[in-house]
DNA sequence: CTGATTAAATCTAGGTGTTAAATCAACTCC
DNA sequence: GGAGTTGATTTAACACCTAGATTTAATCAG
């Protein structure tokens, strides 16, 4: 559970207070404004209880106390009620996405709203580049906003590899792993011990898993996987409520997928459309009006073939039931293997799948005999590692809240955006 | 978490007491003799409140006081130490193999040793009678060492089928599952709640993934799938020190496995074995001399061939390869797919696969890049479920164990076996 | 405007459970 | 038998929670 997280409290016994305390801001934590009377319900705790922990939340800047109960419209009569709420400004939370090429930052504040974003793109992968480029787009993107390091509570990187506990990544093929995480656990945990923030790398397909099932189409689900279906195919699975990582960190690597029939390589949908669309124009069986044949060659894409076969263009629609056949028996195996109930499409095609996703769930059905996992598409479009890795970084400030010091108090109003 | 068990405490805040009185029993339970130093140590508490909560455990019967300290050689200078142990006859666990022939029940003390077995054939699928089948073999267990029902502390109930949060199986194809559990778990938890046990019904894949972890070819994994291979392949997953249950329970289900290459049906190995000794006896191509031609067809099973195999015979040789390599392509595709370290293979078969595991673990080696998982044979010979059982019986009571009232502690040394 | 009503805050006394320090007990070793 | 060592026991103080009485801040009815 830890991960790669300074562990502050080791001792087993525990300590009521601090314990009760945890109960009360953990309660807080996914509420708006609540008063004393709706925290003691939840935790049953006195009222005396419940206030001197807020009180004492209040004073240590994770709490503020908000004006009055009757404000809200929601009058009942009698003395009206403290009201108490989740400082959402108590600190940050850092979530990058360090892909291959690019780099984006994403600072968002303790509800997770998103107060500012960077990125940089990257040419030469030297190892040390990628860690200093990570440096500068977090403090540009802190920048922006006008806020220091200090206020970071958590940052979490996402990799285009596998990670294990400790946020290291194995050497993978041809160093390729280990050239996109080149020790941004070590380079990190340094820098987040001087200033007081826990830190954790994960990989990128497992971060848009969580940004899926807390933000996006795996909401809902205790079971489900997330595909990234770009260039690549790459899987994060959820399941019972768990993120599924393996050994190395490396499940959801689907390269052995290449096992099953109909399916071959490990391609990501809008390679393979590319590919496809050229062989078919090749071949010659391509109706000449259509704009498979028409589209020049460097423009023959993914995009093309999903617009073109919108307009009812044979070849196009074609090729998709190809393709659905295909991701068919992907998820075919993944769902069936995993026993999962939906199965969300994540990546740049994301928000072109509309005439894809029904032919697999068709075809999805007749190969599996239980109920077959929905489908959906991504609704979180671009970003979702960014925003799957703020998402992870907020459950690990949830977890470690009242082992954390917040920032002091004093700035409460600004919330930048 | 709680999974059919009786929800006993639901208060949100905590009990001080409580938690460090459930902290001393959980260092105990899987610690031999212990002082309160250790105890100390281990929690962190002081002297006086481990004592005090040592000597409350003692009194509620979890715990009893051993004689003296120097008693057990380990003598060190001062005072001896007061020393305690985990009662383990403070209660009994109970695992149950509900299989589809024969139900098993094994009983089970606090230490996970056995005092008990009994088991009955089933000869009729009504399904009135596999819960009172159930019942009777229970009784019979318990009745062999004289025990009765109210020592029981909880009941685990392993089904050949999946099982939802509550214990519940999906109708299946056939309506085969529902047949297989025939509300076992409302059964139980009915008598449960009279008698004050927990209880659990479980896919039996599942209870063999645990045994195995624990006892078995599984320990020291995170992660690592035990493959139960008789007549049927079926899986259960652990990964990342979790069960991974999906959805319904059915992940481990391999029906979809059938899209592989080269696997085709979920058949297991004894039963594909025999298939393909007989196709190999129709075909002619076999030696006259080999055993797989003059053993009589009914005898012609995996056992047979097995047994020639090892004597050098060319046909029978043939076989184990072809078997290991729809083997290496299970293996890969699971192993893969989930990023374990290691696979077991447990059921019947697993005492003969001296020959096909290594031959199944090469040809692994070279479908997979990456380090391939370490392929084992159990050790747990028959039994693995109801073992698994007992296993996860013990993991609820120890997570259970403060709510729970153990036996009087009048029959302090009656450890029957 | 006054007093009744209501819901919540605040105050107070008491109890439980933990700690820290001092003291006592049971050993061994010389 | 006395010094030395380790751990149990005792004691007082403290931390935190609870329950109940009291007070406060509001509405509402007349």
């Amino acid at each position: 559970m830890s991960r790669g997280v300074a562990d502050i409290d080791d001792r087993a016994g525990f300590s009521q207070k601090r314990a009760n305390a945890a109960a009360v801001l953990d309660y807080a934590w996914d509420r708006g404004a609540f008063t004393a009377s709706d925290a003691i319900e939840a935790t049953g705790l006195t009222r005396s209880t419940v206030i001197a922990l807020a009180d004492d939340l209040v004073e240590r800047g994770w709490f503020c106390e908000l004006p009055n109960a009757r404000a809200a419209g929601e009058y009942r009569k009698g003395r009206p009620a403290r009201r108490y709420e989740l400082r959402s400004s108590a600190g940050v939370v850092v979530g990058v996405d360090a892909g291959q090429h690019c780099v984006t930052a994403a600072v968002a504040d303790l509800r997770g709203r998103e107060l500012a974003r960077a990125y940089t793109e990257i040419d030469e992968d030297s190892a040390e580049q990628r860690l200093t480029v990570a440096d500068t787009v977090i403090a540009k993107a802190l920048g922006d906003i006008g806020l220091q390091e200090r206020s970071i509570l958590c940052v979490t990187v996402g990799v285009p590899a596998p990670t294990d506990l400790h946020g290291v990544s194995p050497e993978g093929e041809q160093g390729f792993w280990s050239r996109m995480n080149p020790g941004f656990a070590a380079h990190l945990r340094e820098r987040g011990e001087r200033s007081g923030w826990l830190i954790e790398v994960e990989n990128d397909a497992n971060l848009a898993a969580l940004a899926e099932g807390a933000l996006g189409a795996g909401v809902g689900a205790s079971s489900y996987i997330t595909l990234m279906t770009g260039e690549r195919l790459g899987a994060g699975y959820v399941v019972d409520g768990h993120l599924v990582r393996g050994k190395r960190g490396a499940a959801g690597e689907l390269r052995l997928l290449s096992l099953v029939e109909g399916v071959g390589s490990t391609q990501g949908i809008a390679a393979l459309l590319r590919t496809w669309a050229l062989e078919a124009r090749a071949s010659g069986t391509v109706d000449a009006s259509s704009p498979i044949l028409k589209t020049p060659e460097a423009k023959l894409g993914a995009e093309v073939v999903f617009r073109t076969a919108e307009s009812g263009d044979p070849a196009a629609l074609a090729l998709l039931d190809r393709m659905a056949e295909r991701l068919a028996r992907i998820c075919a195996v993944l769902g069936g293997l995993l026993d999962v109930e939906r199965i969300v499409f994540s990546g740049a095609v994301a928000d072109s799948l509309g005439l894809l996703l029904p032919r697999t769930a068709a075809r999805l059905d007749e190969l599996t005999h239980s109920p077959a996992p929905d489908l959906a598409a991504s609704t979180l479009h671009g970003g979702v590692v960014s925003t799957g890795a703020v998402v992870r970084a907020l459950q690990i400030v949830r977890a470690n809240a009242i082992a954390l010091e917040p920032l002091d108090p004093i700035r409460e109003q600004t919330i930048p955006f």
